[in-house]
DNA sequence: GTGGCGTCC
DNA sequence: CAGAGGGACGCCACT
C-alpha cells in the first residue's frame, strides 16, 4: 500500500517513496520509523549554521564529512502516475534542481541515463532513462525498469516543465545538463541558479568547483562522484550498469545539494554585492555558451590533411641535418637529450636554466642561432613545424564530432581566477595566428555553405581599462583622439610628434605598454628589447613620469588590496590575492602583479560576457540564422548567413562597444570571410 | 603525475 | 643581494 505513494511530512514537502526494497521482507514497522525519522532530519540541513568564508582563508569548523543518506533510497520513477505527481510537486516548488546523469563525461557524446529533480531537502526524484543489467546478470533477471525516452510521446509533460521558463530551474554546471537535455529531445529554459557559478564568484581562486567538494566544505555532506560510482581503471563500469538505486541516490543528492548551496551560499553573494554579477552576467551566460558549444564550428578536414602531409615532409628534412650534426638520431622532443647535444657534444653556452638543467626553450634557441650556431636555427624550426603538427593539425580532426562533422569545443566558466572563460576539448582559445604556417592551419576554421563567418575584436581592451580606472589625463586623451595608442605612448615618452615615432619606438612603447599590464620589472624588459638594465630602468621612469596617473592607480591597487585581501572588477568580481601577505618575497611580488592584472583582465572579461548576453539575444530577435560560435577573450566569432552580414555586424559592434560607459570609448573591429584569418583582416 | 615547452589573449 | 610576465590548455618525455 506504501509502495511508489506519495508521503507528505513536514512543511508538506511532498516525498516520493520508493519502497519496493523495503518490503522485499515482511514490512518491518522499525525499519519504516527509523526511515521517517532520516527524512525528518533531511528536512534540517539547511538550516545548519554554517562558518561564512573569510577571505581565501580555510573554512573553519564544518561538520565531519558524512554519507548524505546513507539509507534512505531514492524515489525512482517507474510509471506515467507517478510522473504526474512528480511534475505537478516541481510546478508548485519555488525552485527546481537538476542533475543529469549520462553515459560519457562528455555532454555532447554520451546519452542520458537518468535525470534527478529535487525541490527541497529529502524531497527528490529519479528519473530512470537508460539503465541496463550489469554485465554478468543473466538476462531478464531483474532487468532495470527505465521510463520511454525523454524525447517520446510519453515524457511530454517533463519536457514541458522543463523548458517552462515560468518553473525556475537550478543546476551545478547547468550548462552541461543543457546539452544533455537538448541531445535527448528537451529544452531547458528558466535557469535562475548554478551552484558552481556562485562558488566561483564568492571565490575564483579556489581549487576545485566539483559539487562533491562544495558539499563538503560548505555542507558537511559526503555525495558520490561519476567515479566513485562507476569506478576507474580496469574495473571501471558505464554508468548504465551502475546499480539503478545507487545511481539514483547519488543523482538526487547532487541535486538537493545544489538547493541547499543556494542557502549556504545567499548570504555571502549579498554582502559581498556579487548576485548582479551572478544574476545578470554569469548565469545568462550558461545558454550563450550552450548554443555556442552545440553549434560548435565547421573544419576543412583536407586542408588540415595536406598541411600535415607538408609539415611531415619538412620535419623529416629538418630530423635529417640534426642527425647529421648530432652523429646519431635520437628524439628531438626530449629536453634532456637535446641539452646532451647543446651543451655537452655541442659545448654552446648555458644561458638560462630550469629546475632541471639547463633551458632549451625559444628564447635561448634564438640568442644561440643569433651567436651563428646552425643547429639551434634548425631547432627553432623543428620545435615550431612540430608544434604545430601535434597540437593542430594532427590533433583537431580527432575532435570532429561524428555527428555533426564540426568541432565542438567546451567553454569552462569557472576556468580562470581573473573570470575569463577557459576552452577546451578541444582548446580553441589557442590556435595559431602568429607566423605564416600558424595562420595556415586558422585558415581551416571555415563558414559553410551560404554563410560567412564573422570576426569582432575589441581593441586594446585591457589598455583602455587601465586609462579608464587610472584616469590618467595623457592616457584617456589619448584614447579619445583615437589613433594608433602605442604611436602614441611613444611620443609621449620620447617627446616627439607622433608623425616622427619609428618603428623601433613604436615597438619599444608597445612593449612597455604590455610590460605595464602584467606588471613585467625592468630586467625583463631590458632582455626583451634587448637594451641595458639602466636604459630599461631609465625608461621605465619616463614612462611613469608621462603617465604618473596610471602609476597612482597600480600603487593604490596594490595598497587597497593588501588592506582588503582583494582586488575587484568593474562588475564587483573579486579575486581573494593571500600571497600579498607572503613571508616570501618572490610571491608577494607575484601577489602585486595580480592585484593589479586582475581588475584589468576580469573587467575586460566582465564586458566581453554582457556582450555575448547582449549579442546572443539580439541575434535570436533580428538575425535569426547568425550564431556566436567562439570567444578567444577579446574576440568573439560567429557564422553568420551571406544576407545577413552586414545587420550582424552592426549589431555585435554596437553590443560590444556600448557593453559599457567608461571614461574611454570602448573600440570593436570587426571583419568577415570565408575563413577565420580573412575574417579578421 | 610532473616538468618543459609552446600556443593563444 | 637578486629576483621580479598576467591568464589559460595540450603535447611530449620521463618518473
Amino acid at each position: 500500500m506504501l509502495s511508489r505513494d506519495l508521503v507528505t511530512i513536514r512543511r508538506d514537502v511532498p516525498i516520493a517513496l520508493e519502497l519496493d526494497r523495503l518490503v522485499v521482507s515482511p514490512p518491518d514497522t522499525e525499519e519504516l520509523e527509523r526511515l521517517f525519522i532520516e527524512l525528518e532530519f533531511r528536512t534540517l540541513i539547511p538550516k545548519l549554521d554554517l562558518p561564512e568564508l573569510s577571505g581565501a582563508g580555510p573554512v573553519a569548523a564544518v561538520p565531519a564529512p558524512a554519507e548524505a543518506h546513507p539509507a534512505a533510497p531514492a524515489a525512482i520513477v517507474a510509471d506515467a502516475a507517478e510522473l504526474d505527481r512528480v511534475i505537478a510537486a516541481c510546478r508548485r516548488a519555488p525552485l527546481v534542481a537538476i542533475d543529469t546523469a549520462t553515459s560519457s563525461p562528455d555532454a555532447l557524446r554520451g546519452e542520458l541515463v537518468g535525470l534527478a529533480l529535487a525541490v527541497g531537502p529529502g524531497a527528490s526524484w529519479y528519473l530512470p532513462f537508460a539503465h541496463v543489467a550489469p554485465e554478468g546478470l543473466l538476462a531478464g533477471d531483474a532487468a532495470p525498469r527505465n521510463l520511454p525516452a525523454l524525447g517520446s510521446a510519453p515524457l511530454a509533460g517533463i519536457r514541458a516543465l522543463l523548458s517552462d521558463a515560468g518553473v525556475p530551474k537550478a543546476g551545478h554546471d547547468a550548462k552541461r545538463d543543457w546539452l544533455v537535455l537538448r541531445r535527448a529531445g528537451a529544452t531547458l529554459a528558466g535557469l535562475s541558479y548554478d551552484s558552481m557559478l556562485a562558488a566561483f564568484v564568492i571565490d575564483p581562486g579556489r581549487r576545485s568547483f566539483a559539487l562533491d567538494e562544495l558539499a563538503r566544505d560548505r555542507l558537511g555532506v559526503r555525495l558520490k562522484t561519476r567515479d566513485d560510482l562507476t569506478g576507474r581503471g580496469k574495473t571501471q563500469r558505464a554508468l548504465s550498469e551502475v546499480d539503478v538505486t545507487a545511481a539514483a541516490r547519488a543523482a538526487c543528492d547532487n541535486a538537493e545539494a545544489v538547493l541547499q548551496l543556494r542557502g549556504a551560499f545567499a548570504s555571502e553573494l549579498e554582502d559581498h554585492h556579487l548576485q548582479p554579477l551572478l544574476d545578470t552576467v554569469e548565469l545568462p551566460l550558461v545558454g550563450v555558451l550552450t548554443d555556442m558549444e552545440w553549434a560548435g564550428v565547421l573544419v576543412d578536414r583536407a586542408l588540415l590533411a595536406e598541411l600535415s602531409r607538408g609539415f611531415t615532409a619538412e620535419l623529416v628534412t629538418i630530423e635529417r641535418q640534426l642527425y647529421a650534426v648530432a652523429g646519431t638520431e635520437f628524439n628531438l622532443n626530449s629536453t634532456p637529450q637535446l641539452r646532451t647535444l647543446l651543451f655537452e657534444k655541442l659545448q654552446l653556452p648555458v644561458l638560462k636554466k630550469t629546475k632541471t638543467g639547463p633551458s632549451t626553450d625559444y628564447d635561448v634557441l634564438e640568442e644561440l642561432a643569433g651567436m651563428g650556431h646552425e643547429v639551434p636555427k634548425l631547432l627553432i624550426a623543428y620545435r615550431e613545424l612540430s608544434k604545430l603538427k601535434s597540437t593542430y593539425v594532427d590533433a583537431l580532426p580527432g575532435d570532429i564530432h561524428p555527428d555533426t562533422g564540426r568541432i565542438h569545443t567546451s567553454f569552462n566558466q569557472v576556468g580562470a581566477a581573473t573570470g575569463r572563460l577557459s576552452s577546451s576539448d578541444p582548446n580553441l582559445q589557442n590556435i595559431p595566428v602568429r607566423t605564416e604556417r600558424g595562420e595556415s592551419i586558422r585558415r581551416a576554421f571555415i563558414a559553410p555553405p551560404g554563410f560567412r563567418l564573422l570576426v569582432a575584436d575589441y581593441s586594446q581592451i585591457e589598455l583602455r581599462l587601465l586609462a579608464h580606472f587610472s584616469e590618467d589625463p595623457a592616457f584617456v586623451r589619448a584614447f579619445e583622439q583615437g589613433g594608433d595608442i602605442h604611436r602614441q605612448t611613444a611620443a609621449a615618452i620620447f617627446g616627439v610628434p607622433q608623425d616622427q615615432v619609428t618603428a623601433e619606438m613604436r615597438a619599444q612603447a608597445k612593449t612597455i605598454n604590455f610590460a605595464t599590464i602584467y606588471g613585467q620589472g625592468p630586467v625583463a624588459l631590458a632582455r626583451q628589447l634587448g637594451i641595458t638594465l639602466d636604459d630599461a630602468k631609465a625608461f621605465i621612469k619616463q614612462y611613469f613620469e608621462r603617465f604618473a596617473g596610471v602609476r597612482a592607480w597600480l600603487d593604490r591597487t596594490i595598497a587597497q588590496a593588501r588592506e582588503k585581501g582583494y582586488v575587484e572588477t568593474l562588475f564587483a568580481r573579486r579575486r581573494y590575492i593571500p600571497e600579498l601577505k607572503d613571508r616570501n618575497f618572490n610571491i608577494r611580488a607575484f601577489g602585486e602583479r595580480t592585484a593589479t592584472n586582475s581588475p584589468l583582465q576580469g573587467s575586460a572579461a566582465d564586458l566581453i560576457k554582457v556582450a555575448m548576453n547582449r549579442i546572443h539575444a539580439a541575434l535570436l530577435e533580428t538575425a535569426a540564422g547568425s550564431r556566436m560560435l567562439l570567444q578567444v577573450h577579446d574576440e568573439l566569432v560567429f557564422e553568420v548567413p551571406e544576407a545577413q552580414e552586414a545587420s550582424a555586424k552592426e549589431v555585435v559592434k554596437r553590443h560590444m562597444e556600448g557593453a559599457a560607459s567608461l571614461r574611454v570609448p570602448l573600440v570593436v573591429s570587426v571583419g568577415a570571410g570565408m575563413n577565420w584569418v580573412d575574417a579578421k583582416g
